[in-house]
DNA sequence: CTTATTTGATACGCTGAAGTGTCAGAATAA
DNA sequence: TTATTCTGACACTTCAGCGTATCAAATAAG
């Protein structure tokens, strides 16, 4: 809106019958989304390394390699950017935890383990990106809101979906199971949480084992088909 | 400092010899620690209810009745309030879970519920100090650094001291037991955090079953003594 | 070649908050 | 009483970041 009181029906626009022509050899719309997708990916990069609050957009414009007229034409504001770069971190998390897991769909122990080793590997290899997930997005859950609560309500089902059919007895009320599942994203979160913010000063074995046993104890409250009692 | 130049031996401190004299019936020292506390209280409330980024030094003034001149004379920095203030509710929160849980060091089941029963309900009786401790505390951890971290070790420090004994078997090795710890506070913390983000819309019992039964499952799993399999 | 649009750089005004300073009046000390 | 100091209200300066506007160079279209 350089000119707000520019009619939409002006005679060029009208004239063109366009929205933008061609420049460097591409079409309008895809150079916005060249730009969009470069800013979310800075947004990323920072909100990881800095946080979320004392990101400017300044700062993410000039990562980015671009200026603020542009955050402008692809984000209304900052929290704009902080959606669209956790909805694309969300996605690129779950779908290496899904890749992970699908294997072992049908035995409960292989499931967690490639379940925790897949999240805790995510995290170490791509820090910001933990950081975002697990730090950032908890911190701001109130401006992501929507979005948040989406995605999150997804994984939680998601977990409950690949558990419920491997419970054999003393399968919890629907409230209790899911208060259960909450708690494992939880403790897996703040274990995370925890790792970032001591730079990985724990032994990654030793996280995989202890969230392991923790499952594995759930595995045994609940009867989980299949659950050996390790010696 | 209104006058950095002055000289700390100057001939008015020397010749009277004290810093302040009493003032509406109430020396000097006396009356700072009050102001300090009336800030610390307007801390938590604005805190817990608003979220500390948006905490202005000028709110917390209005909300104590107070005026800048003293939030500076207390505290160097909005930061140090969020010390202070992450203080006093940490004590009494760790008091009140004490009280609880101290008659069951010596039933597992009792102990587990009790303390449960002790957090969930002082996050329902205190809406703003459960947020301030469940969700503050942990988005501003880095700038709460060395306070959070002896609070935060402690709180783990004491669930593995009270967990400790009652193993018989099966015990794991310090860094994964500690990492189990971790997972259980990363759990109820987590719980809270969405409880009080949903305004309190599971039932409490709910929370509080599901803890107890994840935290069953740890006692399976780790051979707890005294834990009975539920019918 | 000429005209129109896209781009990048940068300038500008505005707002909110931090931190400091001023001052008159209230309370105390001498 | 008079002098001193404590208190509260508020004015002031500074600064960072937001959001908008301007302008010249680059690129495309006629």
């Amino acid at each position: 809106m350089t000119s707000p009181t520019t009619d939409s029906e002006s005679e060029t626009t009208a004239a063109t019958g366009k929205q933008g022509r061609p420049y460097a050899g591409m079409a309008a719309t895809q150079r916005q989304l060249e730009r969009r997708n470069k800013l979310i990916e800075a947004g990323v990069v920072l909100i990881g390394r800095d946080g979320f609050a004392t990101v400017t957009i300044d700062a993410v414009c000039a990562e980015a390699g671009l200026t603020k007229r542009y955050f402008y034409e692809a984000f209304s504001s900052r929290e704009g950017l902080l959606t669209a770069a956790y909805e694309s971190v969300t996605q690129e998390f779950l779908q290496s935890i899904l890749i992970a897991t699908l294997p072992h769909l049908q035995d409960a122990r292989q499931l967690v383990r490639s379940g925790l080793t897949a999240t805790f590997g995510f995290v170490k290899r791509h820090p910001e990106k933990g950081r975002l997930l697990m730090i950032e997005a908890m911190s701001v859950r109130g401006q992501l809101s929507h979005v948040f609560g989406q995605r999150y309500d997804d994984f939680v089902k998601l977990l409950i979906d690949f558990t419920r059919p491997l419970l054999v007895q003393d399968a919890p009320s629907d409230g209790v199971f899911n208060v259960m599942a909450k708690g494992m994203v939880g403790a897996i979160i703040h274990l995370c949480h925890g790792w970032i913010a001591t730079d990985f000063m724990q032994p990654e074995q030793e996280l995989i084992e202890g969230m392991e046993r923790i499952m594995a104890g759930i595995g045994k409250e609940l009867g989980v088909k299949g659950w050996v009692v390790p010696s």
